[in-house]
DNA sequence: GTTAGCACTCTCTTCTGTTGAGTGCTAATC
DNA sequence: GATTAGCACTCAACAGAAGAGAGTGCTAAC
């Protein structure tokens, strides 16, 4: 659908307008913060028009209009512009990101905290960092008698550690040994590449040991089931509190709990990939609790791997073209810094 | 100040019907719901008194009564018996905080979460764990180029990690040699008796590699001036919503904020040690953000070393009765499982 | 010391009228 | 034919008034 040069104007006049005052606009008020050069009987005249197409609506018959769903949507597929960080900014962003980084996790929140700082919305980072992420080391320390920690470094430094028993036949000393040759073994290896088959052929250089080695290896097992998992940060959910859509108690709840869920992301995010910034928009969502809610969201991947998600989540009434180009922005400033990181 | 009989039923009947309700509590109410055997008149005597002395309060003349702050303090010092969990609760939370564990932080985490579900209030855990946390093997690992991570383990099953440089001269070889010495030489040490003056006293012995060491000293120094930071686990905020009392989004918000500055639990438990149970009721809070909430928390000490703070945080309104048994019940479970845990 | 009775107080809810922003329609104007 | 002034109309929001209801304090009787 195409929409003349004045409607567009006037839509976007709506939009804007809305989204700084959470109010319905009138026909008066757009006439006099934006020079149209027509009177507000024209804008009213354009308005139902846009209203009949769908792209405005009216609370009640009295009330001035906001954009629908639909008209936010058209708003955003053809007439947006994204506003990208400034240059200062983005050095500003990178320097607090990268500043004494030990592991993907640091990046990772703080990533996650200052976006949500710099944009005043929920935001999220969804992190897989596995399938990038090559073990440098497996060490099995002894801790208390008849118990080890086998701990495992990665490439982006992200430590994984799991408890396991120790046989009463094993000295400390035996372990020494058993963890150079698994990391003799297994440096190197990507955890998306580590399987059971690589773990058994590890088995029988260490004959005399069995229990322990089995031991070893399923708890190497488990980290590698337990790497898979998708790590979330959320941060600035309580500028929520911010917007008049949600002064509602209930609402506000409902919300704050889902985001607390799980799988809430998985099934959030669930099939976008590709590296532009996706937009979906109340209803477009599929989660029944965020239907009054906007995602703005893209990928982001690391030497081609598909790494996560990061995005905000705000109002229906959001600012779209800043939410995006922040997205954007920092997208490229956490690939840059986790390249630097594990390189 | 001493109460008769009469008005110490009078003052407990107006209090649980408040806990229950939110509601102001009448003569009529109270001589229906708990057989006093004297009828609502001379019930109005009495609480015109306890008014007098400052227990109860009157939101307006034709309201019934609150109790006041001070109210909630005479019932909770002179009154009070602590409700424990039963054997049988006590035994299914043993089971879900110690199963399968593999560090400290999964204990707090989990018991942090399992309080709150059993309350409905906020619940919280500080825990200090380097005090009883001995060292058990120091790697440095060697990860890209010019890099490796020094990695700490734990008794307690933390691991500490920290990314240092390491110069040109030294091969990935060498710090096997170096991590060996740094084991033998700490391992077993309390990180509180870890001083600058231990590790000095490891540099002679690696003259050559002067770089390389003074780098990975200072990470240790680093990694223990982080450890006596004290970890805060916090759960249940969500509960919150439920309270009639918060209905007013800006203090929850302000409620919420608070919660998640670092420094407010130091702030708020200050100088409270020893085993009892610790309760601050209202305006007692030195924070004034806190000041319409009540606190209930003891703290907990594994072989005699303070560890932290385990705790409630509900609205004035709240089951003390309730909340002081349960702190107290899980805080003999947290410790128990600890003490399983690094014994 | 206890209690029935009663006037009184104060919040909360409901109802009603008023205000004001904004609309849609019509007829005049450019 | 597009634009606009003018005007009647609509509806949410607000304020004030009236009524209901819960609960009190006081007084006098028991």
């Amino acid at each position: 659908m195409h929409l003349d040069e004045r409607k567009r104007m006037i839509l976007e006049a709506v939009i804007r307008d809305y989204v700084e005052t959470a109010e319905p606009v009138g026909s008066r008020t757009i006439v006099r913060k934006h020079q149209l050069g027509v009177s507000p009987a024209t804008v009213r005249n354009e308005m139902a028009d846009l209203e009949e197409m769908g792209f405005l609506e009216q609370p009640h018959t009295s009330a001035g209009r906001i954009p629908s769903e639909r008209g936010f949507r058209y708003y955003v597929d053809c007439m947006m512009e994204k506003e990208q960080l400034t240059p200062m900014e983005i050095d500003a962003l990178q320097r607090v990101i990268s500043e004494k980084i030990n592991d993907i996790n640091e990046v990772i929140r703080r990533t996650s905290l200052t976006l949500s700082q710099l944009t005043r919305y929920a935001s999220f980072i969804v992190c897989a960092p596995m399938n990038i992420n090559e073990i440098k080391s497996v060490q099995l320390v002894p801790m208390r008698t008849g118990k080890a920690m086998v701990v495992v470094v990665t490439s982006a430094g992200v430590i994984l550690h799991k408890r396991i028993d120790i046989p009463d036949s094993i000295q400390p000393v035996d372990l020494e040994g058993i963890s150079s040759l698994f990391t003799r073994n297994l440096a190197g290896t990507r955890f998306s590449n580590l399987n059971r088959t690589a773990l058994e052929s590890m088995r029988a250089e260490l004959l005399g040991k069995r229990q322990l080695i089995d031991n070893a290896l399923q708890a190497l097992e488990d980290l590698l089931g337990h790497s898979e998992e998708e790590k979330v940060m959320l941060s600035g959910t309580l500028n929520m509190f911010n917007e008049p859509e949600f002064k509602n108690l209930e609402k506000l709840r409902t919300i704050l709990g889902i985001l607390q869920e799980e799988s809430f992301f998985r099934k959030a995010l669930d099939d976008c990939t590709g590296s532009e910034v996706k937009i979906k928009i109340g209803k477009e969502n599929q989660v029944e609790e965020i239907k009054e809610l906007s995602l703005v969201f893209t990928s982001y991947e690391i030497n081609g791997e598909e790494m996560g998600k990061i995005g905000l989540l705000g109002p229906v009434r959001m600012e779209y073209w800043k939410a995006a180009g922040s997205v954007e922005s920092v997208r490229e400033i956490v690939v840059d810094v986790i390249r630097q990181l594990i390189r």
